[in-house]
DNA sequence: AAGGCAAATGTTTTT
DNA sequence: CATTTGCCTT
């Protein structure tokens, strides 16, 4: 293989940024301009022209699936698979550094990593302990505040409570928290990146080992990266090593969970003689499309300035359309998905994106009443669900007796005996003996600290850990699973439950076998299930279930980053639901929501449609929103308005059959009507009975409106 | 320990 | 509106 496959598939830009020469290369990527690529070519091109050790390059990828999609790119590319290279996320590559370097981090050997909803089961608890009000101090806004502080690098001792009483109280609920998770051996996710981060500031030995091994540095999404993130980055980089980062700050949607777009200017301030490359040039959409999205983004203020451009074609127009309620429009995207289905358009081709899940039951019982195939994405994790959890736990549970987030999941589940009353007691003793509530429950068996059947209890959990620890030594993972199953009751608990449920649960059970039995171990982890747990925790597990079928894809805005369709629904660009009205009052967010619409645009490559409510049901309130200002920011010339006139067969047919149930306004549903002001248009929808009635008329020339039935002199035609 | 009922509470999500 | 949560009862 030569340097010709590496670089001729790529353009002008994408060259420079793959063989640039200089030692700090920040490439400003827009969407669907081939940034992956860019990525993936440049490691081959430093293995393979640069005859650089693949043990020196680590590139870090914020989702497992982004790294899982650059080890495979990169082996196809290569047609081997690189040894000793580290690709990962910026969490998993924390948590491997982590494992080998446990002590000097401060950690216990076998150290498990806390997700959020443990996190949020401890917090909880800790504001129980402390006797404090849940409604002043809200679990929810703790966990935040600790992961908040985390993520900008900060412990506890480091909070500045400006002798607030409020804040002081939180910054001690900080404090227990950082003192629970180390009596018990837990890491939160924030922890793992913090910890990193302390471990090059105080071991400086550890530190120049790195930075001696890993002299390329690769960043995908950097536009993402928080502050500890890029701390970290910034110490391993040091003075000397290679660093290329790749973003676009037009496409950074996670400020609210401290993402830094600022990061890509520290980034050419930090490091000198920064090369900036930017990849203008679109692969992905039409003209048209491109338009739009460059218009909408062009009301940011403060961008770094990028403006994509295509060999394409200017293609349709996108099509917006005016619903006159949420099941109008989630009709009409059906209807439009029929239609491109007939045009020989797979499903899978097409995605409904909306800003919010709630969004999507009104678009799914539609799809469903049409017999239309769809995927939701998002949701819950694999290995979040309940079921998954209290195995996973069991297993901590044996692997690490200490691990307190562990125990106090299954330490009646299923149900044994073993009140809140007892536990209580355990968590009592771990905390005036500093210790982990296991040990605590030695402790009180030893000296008889329960009552008779609490001991008995206690003494059967106790027996059923060791003999799931026994069996993990001795069995296979597999067969270790199988057995946890099985000496825990887990099962048949979760089989018994009602219904659907029960059956649901009891097939993620399998599912989780099945997992176990497909388990290679592919880090340097000696123990399988040590590396299993590993992956449990920082994985999601993505189901593959019905990956194959052909079915309409259904995702927030947010999950739809970094992916493409051909057709693609944007539904509800409505003031208030998009942008949020949450987003309005905080600066700066409103541009976060003008990015995120841009990056809805982008994702579509032929058609896009828009779509919104006039009026919508909205946790149970009727509300009347406008066509979002995002919409109006698209240029006339690519947009075209969809009139209901114009499909009216099935939406209006619909509406006209109850319409007879009378509402006495002497109008039907579909009726053209006559107003002295708005000229001719047609009657959309009516509420309400006799004078009191509200009409909604489309007017030909004035869009649709609401009116008072009274006041309104609506004559047929 | 399970089931029933009222109250609260609703952007976006990965690790 | 619909789902989840906590609290209360049996």
């Amino acid at each position: 293989m030569d340097v010709s496959t590496i670089l001729d598939p790529l353009n002008g830009p994408q060259r420079e940024a793959v063989s640039c020469d200089k030692k700090s290369v920040l490439v400003l990527a827009g969407a669907g301009s081939g940034k992956t690529r860019v990525l993936v070519h440049r490691i081959a091109w430093l293995l393979l022209v640069k005859q650089v050790s693949p043990a020196s390059i680590m590139a870090v990828t914020f989702t497992n699936k982004a790294a899982k999609e650059m080890r495979g790119r990169i082996s196809e590319l290569l047609q081997i698979t690189p040894q000793g290279m580290w690709v990962g996320t910026f969490h998993g590559l924390a948590h491997r550094l982590l494992k080998s370097h446990w002590q000097d981090a401060g950690l216990t050997e076998n150290f498990q990593i806390l997700d959020s909803e443990d996190q949020l089961r401890m917090v909880k608890r800790l504001i129980k302990e402390h006797d404090l009000d849940e409604s002043r101090f809200a679990p929810k806004s703790l966990q935040w505040y600790i992961n908040g502080h985390k993520d900008e690098g900060r412990r506890a001792k480091h909070v500045d409570h400006h002798n607030d009483a409020y804040e002081k109280t939180m910054v001690q609920l900080y404090l227990a928290y950082e003192q629970a998770c180390n009596r018990s051996g837990q890491v939160d996710f924030g922890e793992l990146l913090l910890r990193a981060h302390e471990l090059w500031l105080n071991k400086p030995a550890i530190l120049n080992h790195y930075q001696q091994r890993f002299q390329h540095l690769l960043v995908d999404e950097f536009q993402d990266t928080n502050t500890i993130q890029y701390a970290w980055l910034r110490v391993l980089a040091g003075n000397n090593n290679n660093i290329t980062v790749v973003g676009d700050d037009d496409q950074s949607i996670y400020g609210w969970r401290g993402a830094k777009i600022e990061n890509i200017q520290q980034f050419s301030d930090d490091f000198a003689a920064t090369e900036v490359i930017k990849l203008e040039q679109n692969y992905r959409s039409t003209g048209c499309i491109l338009d739009a999205a460059n218009s909408v983004i062009a009301n940011n203020p403060a961008r770094l300035g990028k403006n994509l451009w295509t060999d394409d074609e200017e293609g349709e127009p996108i099509a917006l359309y005016a619903g006159f309620n949420e099941q109008d429009e989630a009709r009409f995207v059906v209807e439009r998905i029929e239609h491109h289905v007939s045009d020989d358009l797979l499903l899978s081709e097409q995605a409904i994106l909306y800003r919010s899940n709630a969004q999507s039951r009104v678009l799914e019982e539609e799809l469903i009443r049409s017999g239309i195939a769809y995927r939701i994405y998002g949701g819950q994790r694999f290995y979040d669900r309940l079921e998954i959890k209290n195995v996973v736990a069991y297993l901590r549970l044996a692997y690490g007796h200490d691990d307190d987030a562990a125990f106090e999941r299954v330490i009646n589940t299923p149900t044994r005996g073993i009140g809140n009353k007892t536990v209580e007691t355990i968590r009592l003793r771990a905390r005036t003996d500093n210790t982990s509530l296991w040990r605590a429950c030695e402790a009180l068996l030893a000296e008889s600290g329960l009552t008779r059947r609490a001991l008995t209890a206690v003494q059967g959990f106790m027996a059923l850990i060791d003999d799931c620890d026994e069996a993990c030594q001795r069995l296979s993972l597999e067969a270790a699973a199988e057995y946890v199953l099985e000496a825990s009751d887990l099962l048949a608990f979760h089989g018994k439950e009602s219904g659907e449920k029960g059956r649901a649960r009891v097939e993620n059970l399998q599912e989780l076998l099945n997992a176990t039995r497909q388990f290679e171990p592919d880090t340097d982890e000696p123990s399988p299930l040590r590396a299993f747990l590993d992956t449990a925790a920082l994985d999601a597990g993505d189901q593959q279930a019905d990956e194959y079928t052909d079915a309409v894809q259904l995702m927030t805005l947010h999950s739809a980053k970094g992916l493409e369709f051909p057709v693609v629904y944007l539904a509800g660009v409505e003031e208030n639901l998009f942008p949020h009205k949450m987003s309005l009052e905080e600066p700066g967010r409103l541009e976060e929501e003008r990015r995120l619409c841009y990056v809805g645009i982008t994702r579509a490559m032929s058609r896009l449609y828009l779509s919104y409510a006039e009026t919508r049901r909205w946790y149970g309130q009727e509300s009347y929103n406008t066509v979002s200002r995002f919409v109006r920011e698209i240029p006339a010339k690519c947009l075209k308005e969809v009139r209901i006139n114009a499909n009216i067969s099935r939406p209006l047919s619909a509406k006209i059959s109850h319409a007879s149930d009378g509402h006495d306004t002497g109008l039907l549903l579909g009726q053209r009507v006559m107003h002295s002001v708005f000229g001719q248009g047609l009657v959309l929808n009516i509420e309400g009975q006799g004078s009191n009635a509200r009409i909604q008329v489309n007017f030909d020339d004035e869009g649709s409106k609401w009116l008072v039935a009274a006041y309104a002199n609506l004559e047929a035609v």
